[in-house]
DNA sequence: TTTGTATTGACCAATGTGGTCGATGATTGA
DNA sequence: TCAATCATCGACCACATTGGTCAATACAAA
């Protein structure tokens, strides 16, 4: 345990991300460590000299994912009250988070989909603590009154979450057919922001 | 192969269920032959009795799959130029095609993402031949002069598009929670059609 | 040289894999 | 009724993979 974190840092890195895919990929039961160290570049026995047993490398990767987003996405969210402003914004960070520690998010997600029996209570109640963090940071004193008055913001709202998370995907899909080309991010942007402009004309004041 | 298609209707759904689970949940390496079987309540031999090998089944579910999501589904869909009236006919048709099909459109998803490398040229083709009739039977001759002037109605249609995933996928994991009560289902309606009625103010004219 | 830490990969028993096959019911046809 | 065919099972096979161990080192510091 003190061997692991005493590692330097690309080492550290490299043994972290090839868990986290492996996890990802197959679930907890069905994830090799085999397939770990192979991808690590590390001796078999290392990973049982870091961690004393897969369960407990598992334990330590949802601990380090749940710290890493805390400190390095949700706590770095704006709060403006122009919910465009705020979403523009968690794309942002998002990105940044993506590509500092990439796979921690996919593989949050995928543990709490699929292998909630593995984690004990107060895991689970770290977890859920999260959550409440991350919707409170995204939903909580948002101006309404930029909504035109006819529509229910509550479900405009939805419904541009939802946009949001449906453009998301779609460019998840583009990079990967495509090889990630730094300079095509700023079309990326722009198109963004068109879309955005599209659903400020629909849902807010003044673009009657 | 004729064995199987022999036999009741009742059996070979079990056993077909079975299969698109397994695959859908591990894709086509770590599938269990094993476990299928067991989930479809039939010996081992029985498997290999119907089907010469794993690849050969998979490669059976993936002709039915395309088969039975082109006639029971996709050429049950309407045409009308309203978009809303389009989409509001697709998830009614997709929940009619999930409740006696389950688990087959899944399987598709899960078969395009991860296990392309399984199938051979005349079968992508063959996907590639629904998706595109899909796109055409959900996007062709859309009635864009129900949308207001100054928004960009291909953009608009995209949100929208995006927005009914999103309610789709919310209205999944409701139901995997809950256990499923059907009389709860107008009240999903009731609230699909609100949602749908706060679109149609956003990006419909009229709604001034 | 000695001591202690880092590192490896061959090795282990256990489990699981896709697939086979002989045995046994069940059904049919003459 | 008897034989032949079909349907069904699960024990069994050789092989691959599993999580985990450990004796053997290499290396660093003292």
């Amino acid at each position: 345990m003190k061997a692991f974190s005493n590692l330097e840092v690309e080492k550290r890195q490299k043994i972290i991300n090839a868990a986290f895919n492996e996890f990802t990929e197959k679930g907890y039961e069905l994830a090799s460590t085999n397939q770990i160290v192979k991808n690590a570049g590390i001796g078999k026995g290392m990973l049982f000299y870091y961690f004393t047993n897969k369960h407990e490398l598992f334990l330590f990767l949802i601990e380090y994912a749940i710290e890493k987003t805390e400190k390095e996405f949700l706590n770095k969210l704006s709060d403006a009250p122009d919910l465009f402003e705020r979403f523009k914004n968690v794309a942002i960070q998002k990105l940044a988070f993506l590509t500092q520690y990439p796979n921690a998010m996919n593989f949050m997600a995928k543990v709490m989909i699929n292998d909630a029996e593995q984690l004990d209570e107060t895991i689970k109640e770290k977890i859920r603590v999260l959550e409440q963090k991350t919707h409170q940071r995204l939903y909580s004193k948002i101006d309404t009154d930029l909504f035109r008055e006819e529509i229910d913001s509550e479900k405009a709202i939805k419904i541009i979450q939802w946009a949001f998370r449906g453009y998301e995907e779609e460019i998840t899909v583009r990079l990967q057919n495509e090889n990630i080309d730094v300079r095509n991010l700023e079309n990326y942007f722009a198109e963004f922001h068109e879309y955005v402009g599209v659903m400020k004309k629909a849902f807010y004041k003044g673009g009657h």
